[in-house]
DNA sequence: CATTTATCAGAACAGATTGTTCGGAAACAG
DNA sequence: CTGTTTCCGAACAATCTGTTCTGATAAATG
């Protein structure tokens, strides 16, 4: 059950799984689209994808396990180009807006409104680990990692995922390039004198200029 | 049924109305922090309630109508004290953070991992609201609201809840003073300067424009 | 081509959840 | 005390879930 790929473990699966698996995945999808996540049922699955309802529990577990075998298309596009221009901080952001587009129902289906928050939850995992890991990079050598770090993080990161969010339920009307340039406006600045200068002496939360 | 408060519009309502819909409201939060919100069926609120199957639905409609119910008790935290020193952007964060802290349970059950999805984005759409007038309160007079203000609107609101969220699942250990810190440390900085300043011209590495 | 094997469909199933309806008991208000 | 409102308990149809059968069918193998 679940996610077994077979026995030889590499790429040859049964046609005839392969056929159902994903019949099974893009059902999920559309049926995301028009009712939302929480909305759709296994019935409802299995009825698109014109899959039996045996098929279906040989496959997945559960409706989340459908959703899940989707994310994984999702997040290999996330995991690419760390791009990486030395002095650049967050060099992920306009590729990931860029992919993004390229893959956009998907993204609205996972990401979006009427998607579920287990992905969205994950996808803040993944995307944390990449910010944290250029934090750390962009630190000037012989720093110490300020305590706070968790806390910048957890913002940028925040700021990423609402635009990505809002963008994908069609809120926001932007190109990549232009939620790149504002993400890393509002964040840039603030983070790079963190990095650099002192950390967060709490310049008494008064004027703050 | 739904939410009528009775003839008088008063808090004058029916004791009993007001038992039921407290014992339900009570049970829910209860329920949501041990089993997360989509586990909880009306059958476990009434149970925990101790309140009849026609009593719940004689009050709500649905579970997310309970949900929503306990959300304006939060609501009603968060629009509080706009503070507004004039000059100091984004007052609301650091009282938002503090009272997030003496109604910690209550955050939790709502805003976090456990919570449901569309209270989330209820919270979202308020402090989107507070934020927005901010921009436009401390925009220099003359200036024309940029038109990323909603770009920088979205990047504020999801650094917040994203903080607010963590801290609520316990994944994140700080004073409320430490996020508030942080929070405006990370974007002040960059906001003031799109504010005053040029709006984005890329500087350097984006030639966005 | 024939055989063996694994996957599939269809139906039927128990269990759980939802939202509604009924009659009688209890709490409330004047 | 009397009439009104709310509550409870039970029972209900409808839906969804996850499992289990049996027989059909497609694929891989020799």
């Amino acid at each position: 059950m679940s996610d077994n790929v077979g026995k030889g473990g590499r790429g040859d699966v049964d046609r005839r799984v392969r056929r159902s698996r994903l019949a099974a995945r893009e059902a999920l999808i559309e049926l995301i689209l028009e009712k939302g996540y929480e909305a759709v049922t296994v019935t409802d699955i299995i009825d698109r994808a014109d899959i039996g309802r045996t098929t279906f529990y040989a496959h997945f577990t559960d409706k989340q396990a459908v959703l899940f075998s989707n994310l994984e298309e999702l997040s290999d596009m996330l995991r690419l180009s760390p791009g990486s221009r030395p002095g650049t901080l967050f060099s992920f952001s306009l590729p990931l807006f860029e992919h993004a587009q390229e893959h956009r129902r998907l993204v609205r289906a996972l990401l979006g409104r009427r998607g579920g928050p287990t992905v969205l939850a994950r996808g803040e995992r993944l995307l944390a680990a990449i910010v944290r890991d250029e934090l750390l990079a962009a630190l000037p050598p012989g720093r110490v990692p300020p305590a706070s770090l968790d806390l910048v993080a957890t913002c940028v990161v925040g700021a990423v995922m609402a635009l990505l969010r809002k963008w994908a339920d069609g809120e926001l009307t932007a190109t990549p390039a232009e939620m790149d340039a504002a993400f890393r406006a509002v964040v840039t600045p603030g983070v790079s004198a963190m990095l650099n200068g002192g950390l967060l002496r709490g310049d008494e939360h008064g004027e703050v200029l």
